[in-house]
DNA sequence: TCTATTTAGTGCGATTTCGTACTAATGCAA
DNA sequence: TTGCATTAGTACGAAATCGCACTAAATAGA
């Protein structure tokens, strides 16, 4: 078909950015006062990918202009919730660790979130997800290779890796 | 299975948190300067669902608080791309109407995005895209139900349709 | 009716996001 | 080695998001 109807995108992208905010509103529902989304986010990818990771493959990881990770970084530092020390291979750069206190943070955080995890996993049919992740991935690694066809801003160059 | 493991949930959570990021930045990227996503949307919104929607309707289409709504509509009356007027059915209310101005940057917008839909119908299966509407959608549905299982701050309760 | 509760919208301040511009360090190439 | 382009991070300001508190209008209930 030669047609060019926008309205499956538009559909697509619609619902997927709703499902951003209401899961987001979750997420930070179950949350200590202060801490939001990208903060968890952020320590989680500590825990996940790689503690002590640099800002910049942070803001890589998530999409995220450079200088918003380090706002988002500066406040789980000044919470101490991280530490973020030179990074002994590159002195332009920093390493990002995790405390004690960010771990346990991010461990209780999904521990006060089982219960939604349970709500969901039992009024929603989980094979759905399974069915749509790997789609979700593939039209992710999609965009995020066709994303440089436009000159990025302040927005990093990804190596598409998430956290 | 009694089992309640959460990496599921992330990673579908996590993919459309990156696909919202990146689908965002592609469509403000064929926005004209100073014009981002929700203000389109809100525009959008005007035409496909209803021309003087009142403002609170808008805010729970996007699930957004309401103070976020009356900026971004603050933003629209601003460049004359809508007219607010007192809603002649609820003098605590308005109404929102586009005017011709609007309604051509939202055509204008679309127009400017078929490039970007053109290459994602091309190199990426559509197919793909129709499956996992459906899923979506419930998720989408689900998740509004059971939002209001906590209590909301500003953020108000939806009727679930969106824009 | 009359009173209490709910609802729509705004004012305001705190925080987040992000673009631009800058410094410092690195890498590459002549 | 030297010089230039690239990269990591920060400073700064503009805009967006959002929670809280408030006013005014509508609605529900006694």
């Amino acid at each position: 078909m030669q047609e060019n109807d926008p309205t499956l995108f538009f559909g697509v992208f619609n619902e997927i950015g709703i499902i951003e905010q209401l899961s987001r509103a979750l997420f930070e529902a179950r949350l200590p006062k202060g801490l939001i989304a990208p903060h968890f986010a952020a320590l989680s990818h500590l825990i996940r990918v790689r503690d002590g990771a640099t800002p910049m493959e942070m803001a890589r990881a998530f999409q995220v202009p450079k200088t918003t990770m380090t706002h988002t970084l500066s406040v789980l530092a000044k919470h101490e919730l991280v530490d973020i020390r030179p990074n002994p291979n590159d002195r332009r750069s920093k390493c990002v660790w995790l405390t004690d206190a960010g771990r346990a943070m991010r461990d209780k955080a999904i521990a006060d979130m089982s219960p939604d995890f349970r709500v969901l996993a039992d009024g929603f049919d989980t094979d759905r997800l399974v069915e749509i992740l790997p789609v979700l991935t593939d039209l992710r690694v999609f965009l995020d290779n066709h994303r440089n066809a436009e000159p990025p801003r302040d927005r990093p160059v990804t190596d598409g890796k998430n956290g």
